[in-house]
DNA sequence: TTTTATTTGAGAAGGTTTATCATCTGGTAT
DNA sequence: ATACCAGATGATAAACCTTCTCAAATAAAA
């Protein structure tokens, strides 16, 4: 795992952090790399990966691995549950308690040394909702 | 979405079916199309991705969509949860009970409609616990 | 400043999934 | 049984996301 005190400090790396603590959606790596581009237009898309990734390795951020094709991120490090719309595949956060107590359930109920869990809720956000019903009506 | 009525009992749709349902692991296409291949060697790749993603359409299979690169498939349709090996990646089964009410939880927390949730618990299974362990001794 | 190990940008490559399309086939009607 | 046809298949290409490679650039230490 890459270690903290090597990593430099580069004008890349602090601005895909500062552009990922801007927003509270959970942009894909191309979204952040979007982002970014427009204040420094020279920078690669692998760059912004190499540097998601690592930040991820480090616990700067989280990468949430839900469903979808692609990988997202987040600058909020602290636990916490995510729903995705069906329809659009935009991530939002829940604001509602994180249930330590499953983590010891599922330990019993399985052969796993269990370190973590992840809720995400799907569903339909209000936009997607309003039009998929407008859409049956028809 | 596909319906039901108008699909063909092909020989292929029988046999990526049959291979799924006899193996309680988590496939991804690919090992889907390893499986099956060894009864119909001269199936095609696009061939399991397409019947397996109607079959999740229909609910016939379950299509995970957890971390790590590639969807995996579920002959279980029935809720239930899943822990995925960090280091390998692997998925099984929890068998735990399915906490209905947190979906209410997450309705009132958020402006989505909720239609479900999927919890995915991540740890190390008893192969690479015991691997890590001794990486670490040494 | 000079040095050096790390990082970058550009592009290639890899891996997974989807799309295309001529051919084939299961199910139905004849 | 046979013919028909919408739907399915297999082969291949294409799309897409992510990782890798490497010469050139650069942050940080000497």
């Amino acid at each position: 795992m890459q270690e903290l005190t090597s990593m430099r400090l580069t004008t890349q790396r602090q601005i895909i952090l500062e552009e990922l603590s801007k927003v509270t959606s959970h942009p894909t790596a191309n979204e952040v790399y979007d982002m970014v581009r427009r204040r420094l237009p020279r920078i690669g898309l692998g760059t912004v990966y190499r540097n998601l990734e690592l930040m991820a390795e480090t616990g700067m951020i989280l990468k949430l691995e839900v469903g979808g094709t692609q990988k997202r991120f987040d600058a909020t490090v602290a636990p916490h549950y995510h729903v995705r719309c069906l329809e659009c595949g935009k991530v939002d956060d829940i604001k509602m308690q994180v249930q330590h107590n499953i983590n010891e359930t599922a330990a019993q109920a399985s052969q796993y040394q269990i370190l973590g869990h992840h809720i995400e809720f799907t569903g339909l956000c209000s936009d997607c909702a309003t039009s998929t019903h407008q859409a049956s009506i028809n």
